[in-house]
DNA sequence: CAGAATGTCTAGCAGTGCTAGAATCTGCTC
DNA sequence: GAGCAGATTCTAGCACTGCTAGACATTCTG
């Protein structure tokens, strides 16, 4: 009985990976218009219903590969930033800000469920997931720890590259000048080396 | 025979104005998803297959309410920055920027159309809305003119306030510190009086 | 092996965007 | 005014969407 139901457990938590594998490949291959509930449980050779046994609705399953999205982008960003030159200066902000950008332009599919998407995930809630947070704060972690508004700044640079990615997404600034942007943004919001 | 057809356009070009206001009253009052093509025909009192004759489906509906946002906002951007202190040296980009923010948040179904909402609005073409080239205009104008760079300036103070609007409007970062941002981000990067 | 519990599927609902073809109305000619 | 082309508008319906109730299998227990 438990031997049982633990192996259950275990079936179902393959699944849900599957479901939410499939629907990120799936919205990565054709677009998030393609993942209907019918061809998701096509795919995962499942009826639909066990898509509502597994999440709730659509919404959720666009929640969980948000989800996943935030982890992987807090971990990208971490490597950026660990890896960075100058992790306390300057340098570690260009560093972060262009690995956010690169997670944004080869992973559309998983950057729209995360920021444009409805979804329903809470934010500025206490269940915030801990992954988004870790997202703003490798951002946060860029400015010195005495400078006072450095939240204030991470979520400045946050929007604008936030603000970036999707103006450069749908066509409304070119994207080639993408690196430019993120320098100049850079060389002006980063603490200045001098500026105690 | 010519006054006839000139007052059926006049009626035409009055019902096409019906909609667009119609549907962005649905969707101020209620949200785009409660805009549907049935519940927009109950509205204008007509039937679902006059908006079709009208417009190119429900996202040419969309666009419409989309372009005349770009107009809005042009004209409020321009407004402001004609009615700023300085208008060459720094204080203008505020100005813009404040407006810009308020328009985001002030007219949030608006703003979604124009910006997160799928159009068929094409973008760096040559059928560009002018309105909406107008708008980036209004930035690019805060900029000194000597300034080699005021387009790229321009993109990403235009990158910053669109992720502080989008951010801030799905409640991912305080809605409250608006204003801070926006000063802490134009005493960055508008152009330095001293630097000529 | 019978019974209970668990899981899965079939079939269907109400709603969506969109459209073909019928019905109506309009302005013109006699 | 009567009748008639032509434009316009509506009714009815298609194929699809997300979602779910209730029938059907399957699996485990005693």
């Amino acid at each position: 009985m438990n031997a049982v139901s633990e192996r259950r457990e275990r079936e179902r938590a393959d699944r849900h990976r599957l479901i939410v594998t499939a629907a990120r490949e799936l919205a990565e291959a054709e677009g998030w218009e393609a993942v209907t509930t019918r061809r998701l449980a096509d795919r995962v050779e499942y009826s639909q219903p066990v898509l509502y046994s597994h999440f709730n609705g659509k919404n959720g399953i666009v929640s969980a590969v948000a989800l996943d999205g935030f982890e992987q982008l807090a971990a990208q960003l971490r490597d950026a930033r660990e890896g960075a030159p100058d992790q306390a200066g300057g340098k570690s902000l260009g560093t972060v800000c262009h690995a956010y950008l690169d997670f944004a332009r080869t992973r559309p599919a998983v950057y729209q469920a995360m920021f444009v998407l409805p979804t329903d995930l809470k934010f500025a809630s206490d269940e915030t997931p801990k992954s988004m947070r870790a997202c703003f704060d490798e951002f946060v972690a860029c400015f010195r720890p005495d400078d006072d508004r450095r939240e204030l700044s991470a979520e400045v640079v946050w929007s604008a590259v936030h603000g970036m990615a999707v103006l450069a997404g749908s066509g409304r600034i070119p994207q080639a000048l993408q690196e430019e942007r993120v320098d100049f943004l850079v060389s002006r919001l980063s603490d200045k080396p001098g500026t105690s």
